[in-house]
Parts: C-alpha cells; sequence; structure tokens
DNA sequence: AACGACCTCAACCGCCCTGCT
DNA sequence: CAGCAGGGCGGTTGAGGTCGT
C-alpha cells in the first residue's frame, strides 16, 4: 500500500478536471464499469489517484446527480435530518436522491448553518453524532438506504437499480438546473424522462449498454468522444 | 472601471472502516 | 488474529465568481 502510494505521488495530476478527463473517465466506467478505482486510472488514460477519480464521478460525473439550488422541501428535509444524524452528510445525502454528501455539506456550511445555529443552539447531533451508536435499523427508519457492497456502493449508493429504483425518477426528471454550461446541457437531458433510462441502462447494466435517444446528451457526447480517442 | 470583501463549491487530505488473505 | 489494501466519510482549502463600495 505504502509503495502503491508512493508511485501514484510519483505521477498523479491534482486540481481541477477536464473535460478531456471527464470523459475519459465516464467512457471507461462506461466499457468495464467500477471495479477497482485504484487500479482504473491508468487504464483509462488519466494521471489521477483512484481517490480524485472516484470523487469526481461520485460528485459530479455521476448521471443521476441532481444539479441547481436546493428546493425549500429539500432544505427542510436537511436541517431536520442534522438535528437527528448530526454531520453525517453521506446518511443525509441518501435520503435526498440525486444530491452528494459533497453538495449538502456544501450547502449546510454555506446556507443552513446560520439558520441552524440561530434556531437551534443546543441540540446539534446529541443523538446521532456518533456514528458507531447508529444501527442499521435506525438508519432504515431515518430513510438512508440499505448498505450494499462496498462495489455496489461505490457504483449505485445512489444510482443503481434498487437504490434508484422508480421512485427516484420524478425527482431526478424535474431537474433542470445546473450551475456548469456543459452539464447544463446534460441536466437539461436529465430533465426529459427518458433520460432516467440512460442511468438505468448504464447501472444495471455491467456493460453500460446505452440507449441511443438522445444524440445530443453532453454525457454520451463525452462517451463517445472518448471512444474514438480510443480509450 | 478598479479593488477588496465575501461567497460558493470542486477538490484534496487524512482518518476510519471493512473485507480479504 | 494481524496486517494490508481499498473505499468511504467528514473536515478543510483555495480558486474563481459575485457583490458592494
Amino acid at each position: 500500500m505504502v509503495k502503491s502510494q508512493q508511485c501514484e505521488k510519483a505521477a498523479v495530476k491534482k486540481g481541477p478536471w477536464s473535460p478531456d478527463e471527464d470523459h475519459k473517465l465516464i467512457a471507461y466506467i462506461q466499457r468495464y464499469g467500477i471495479w477497482n478505482w485504484s487500479q482504473m486510472p491508468k487504464p483509462a488514460g488519466l494521471a489521477r489517484s483512484g481517490k480524485s477519480c472516484r470523487l469526481r464521478w461520485v460528485n459530479y460525473l455521476r448521471p443521476d446527480i441532481k444539479r441547481g439550488s436546493f428546493s425549500k422541501e429539500e432544505e427542510e428535509a436537511i436541517l431536520k435530518l442534522h438535528e437527528t444524524m448530526g454531520n453525517r452528510w453521506s446518511a443525509i445525502a441518501a435520503t435526498l436522491p440525486g444530491r452528494t454528501d459533497n453538495e449538502i455539506k456544501n450547502y449546510w456550511h454555506t446556507h443552513l448553518k446560520k439558520r441552524f445555529k440561530a434556531t437551534e443552539p443546543v441540540q446539534e447531533a446529541q443523538v446521532f453524532n456518533d456514528k458507531k451508536k447508529f444501527s442499521e435499523t435506525e438508519i432504515f427508519l431515518l430513510g438512508e438506504a440499505p448498505k450494499a457492497s462496498k462495489l455496489e456502493t461505490t457504483s449505485t449508493s445512489s444510482s443503481s437499480g434498487p437504490v434508484h429504483g422508480d421512485h427516484n425518477k420524478d425527482q431526478i426528471a424535474e431537474q433542470n438546473i445546473c450551475a456548469s454550461e456543459t452539464f447544463g446541457e446534460l441536466q437539461s437531458l436529465w430533465a426529459e424522462s427518458h433520460i432516467v433510462r440512460y442511468s438505468e441502462a448504464i447501472f444495471t447494466d455491467p456493460g453500460f449498454t446505452l440507449y441511443n435517444d438522445a444524440s445530443n446528451d453532453y454525457w454520451v457526447n463525452l462517451s463517445m468522444q472518448a471512444e474514438i480517442d480510443g480509450i
């Protein structure tokens, strides 16, 4: 481990991801699935650490990610869940389809923290701050998705079949706002219900069979570009 | 228009947990 | 049981954007 980390350190690139890197990662995952984050970057043609790839995928490239501002309902849910769960962002994220822990964490720090402090000065995370105290039952009752295997969690923690089942479709489809230009295109396509089939196909099929009915989808374009580039 | 203050959020870091041998 | 490797999580940082003066 130490050795591999050292080797990794020597060549890994850091900082913002380029569109080229994005489409390399997407194309690789599309073709081979997620099998080992730490070993994927090299065959994918990326000079990134496995962690960096994972983070990029989970927080940004995953096709089921909701973008845009949080709704009132989501805001309230975050406040309520934080009250009981504390800073367990991943658990909170599991109850908000399409939202990542990072996004929720950021949103909390930038928007909700002040409000929380103003209204709830004492209670913060009293009950559930220690995650070891969480039983499966408690997690279930709070609405967190059942824990899957590591690989499943990685590729699907909020994206594959059972977890992302039908009840998420509408919520995903509702979204049409996006912060970035490229993902604005992507998200506007997610807004159409047929796009949901993309994510289903991609994440339920190890071969990531893509439907071919959205020719201008950014995500697909990236993948196709990567194919052209010979990844 | 220029500048500084403030805000946002993508990305990194380091620790911890889990699974495998 | 112990050690190792990989993945997940929460905290933090800093670059870029926005706002106010």
